[in-house]
DNA sequence: GACCAGGCACATC
DNA sequence: GATGTGCATGGT
């Protein structure tokens, strides 16, 4: 029931939208830095920073572990929240060199559960954050939530609208089959709708999901 | 000038 | 557990 009203809402959005070719991003790390920056930031604010990285030949763990905070927080600045994010970034290269060497690959051995509760020990990396970095750059199977998510499905997917953020990850991972690419394609499909059309407190004319019953009106989302 | 954008930690009740 | 606040830039 629910996982049939899952698989047609992201037929109807893949239909209309195509692939979305997520995360935006060369590398493993580069993705992890920007899953980072991008907290409550609009992703071009985020290539600004990352661009300056770049630029300033640091987008490595390596070289990152042994950049000066401040230096650090300079560069990103574009980002927004720059000197949290500049010590969030620290964190999270603190703690992969204090238990993996500073080697990402070094991750591929940890269970996914594990790892999730250990990137959500790392002080800046929240439940968004730790699942963005294991499904866009370690390819685990694991369903990010965010704002657009969280909109969309109270507006359309049947699920109590005070749903939780474990909740909402657990409605799209239990009634899915466990597939990272669909994860990967899904979430970036709920984000590209919740921009163009589920707008907050707006009714979406031309959206792809007009015409489906909804949980909610729309005002109160 | 107001409002928003791919959150999170922390204080407080 | 729920709710409120600080963190900050750049686009509309």
């Amino acid at each position: 029931m629910l996982s049939e009203r899952l698989i047609e809402i992201y037929e109807l959005l893949f239909e209309r939208f195509g692939a979305q070719h997520w995360w935006p991003g060369e590398t493993e790390f580069e993705i992890i830095v920007g899953a980072i920056l991008t907290q409550n930031t609009n992703w071009d604010n985020v290539e600004k920073a990352i661009g300056n990285l770049k630029s300033a030949n640091l987008l490595s763990p390596e070289r990152l572990h042994n950049t000066k905070v401040l230096e650090l927080a300079e560069l990103i600045r574009p980002a927004g929240y720059f000197n949290i994010k500049a010590k969030r970034l620290k964190n999270f290269l603190d703690w992969l060199f204090d238990n993996y060497d500073g080697d990402l690959g070094e991750l591929e051995a940890v269970d996914t559960e594990q790892l999730r509760e250990e990137l959500l020990s790392v002080k800046g990396i929240g439940r968004e954050t730790a699942d963005s970095i294991l499904l866009y750059a370690l390819n685990r199977g694991v369903f990010v939530v965010d704002a657009y998510t969280a909109r969309v499905a109270f507006r359309h997917m049947l699920i109590e609208p005070d749903a939780d953020y474990e909740r909402l990850r657990e409605l799209f991972e239990s009634n899915l089959p466990e597939d990272v690419q669909l994860f990967n394609e899904y979430h970036a499909l709920l984000v590209r709708v919740g921009k163009e059309f589920c707008k907050p407190k707006a009714r979406c004319t031309g959206c792809p999901l007009e015409e489906l019953p909804r949980t909610v009106d729309i005002e109160d989302f």
